[in-house]
DNA sequence: TATATTTTTTAGATTCGTCTAAATTTTTAT
DNA sequence: ATAAAAATTTAGACGAATCTAAAAAATATA
């Protein structure tokens, strides 16, 4: 059986392979779980024996079946408590994370079969992000720009195109952050720059900004 | 912060010092623990370095007031997500212990109490044992005989006065149980001999059979 | 009370997950 | 293409929590 430390790894891996499609090297790896660089290749080392992962010496690891399948359960069950969270404990979406690291790693497959019933089979956390069914399938995340928007859609902001200090700042002026709720209220038919709502609070942006600008559809 | 080793040590210290009032032996705890006596000595010197509890060579250990406190907490959370994995979850109550060992270790004073709310702050979990509440009070454990029972007043059993080979076969006959729940349902006036049921079954047992079992009442 | 038995502690080893410092490999830049 | 820089691995150590075997203390027994 995994122990806590291991899950923390794979699911670690699982998240960094999301965006680039290459190998999870030992640094970023490092530096996500808050560790040393020697810390995680002795880790990979031993996750390595037991077909966890596949992992080649200087070159990174990627998650083996096994793995990917074990990275999901958690997931699934990291998301489930979130919704639980914030559904009937009146928890706030910022607050649930630290709590939902910790009820992850229950172990209990009937607990996590009932959770899913009693929340009525949730398809997404309060972030937005997917979650995995019980066989593990878990639904293509669909990151869209914000420009492809139509009125009145609704997103969460899940990342920027433009990474650059400038981009950033703005964004930070206008309170946009990672997680943000949007919604588009009108689009300037002039320009298509857009009236939004972000966490309810109404702004206007520029085109360019909303073709920066990544969101996770909710509606 | 305590370890869930550390913790899982002082519940024990808890629960083994509930009957007799003495300190808790190194035999005793290694067994309640399915551990080494040396094991044990080691993790209580640890403990006694840090005020856990009050350990003296040779002797013996009892909780400090510090170590009292944390051990009530772990037994509050435990029987709080015993309550829940039964009235939401639909768990079975033999069915939430080995779960619940897993839950009382989560961190977050948060989520207990908001669970508290949520259930309506429930004063028993389904075995009829009392939940601290939100100051960390017990309610003493009240054990009663059956005979001292009133038509519809319901309990637990927790225990047996008379604990001979015959007693207990008669009990198996009846299955009657440690858990069992019973609920009078009439007394004979003529010689108090009473209808019961035990688990939803109806039983007709006699005064001498409800003069040596222990209830927990539950309502 | 002296001895045998049981209980408890100490000593020394092991595994997991981590660390620092040094060595090695890969990547980058001249 | 080679030297410098960066990334990665190895070597050796440590703390937590456990174990076994041996020593010491407490208890029971004759």
């Amino acid at each position: 059986m995994l122990s806590r430390s291991e899950e923390n790894y794979l699911k670690a891996i699982f998240h960094l392979r999301l965006n680039d499609d290459q190998a999870v090297s030992t640094t970023e790896l490092a530096e996500h779980l808050n560790t040393k660089p020697s810390s995680v290749t002795d880790m990979l080392q031993r996750l390595s024996n037991n077909q966890w992962v596949d992992y080649r010496k200087y070159k990174g690891v990627i998650l083996s079946q096994n793995g990917e399948q074990a990275a999901l359960k958690i997931i699934r069950k990291h998301r489930l408590w979130e919704v639980f969270l914030v559904e009937h404990l009146n928890f706030n979406w910022d607050e649930v994370h630290e709590v939902a690291e910790q009820l992850e790693h229950i172990q209990s497959d009937q607990l996590t079969a009932a959770l899913d019933r009693f929340l009525n089979f949730p398809k997404y956390d309060p972030h937005g992000d997917p979650i995995p069914d019980a066989t593990l399938q878990l639904s293509k995340r669909t990151k869209k720009l914000l420009s492809n928007f139509k009125r009145e859609e609704c997103g969460v902001c899940i990342g920027v195109k433009d990474s650059s200090a400038d981009f950033l700042k703005v964004l930070d002026r206008l309170a946009i952050s990672l997680g943000s709720a949007i919604q588009v209220i009108d689009i300037e038919e002039f320009d298509q720059s857009m009236w939004i709502s972000v966490d309810g609070e109404q702004k206007y942006i520029s085109t360019k900004i909303a073709s920066n600008l990544y969101l996770k559809p909710t509606t």
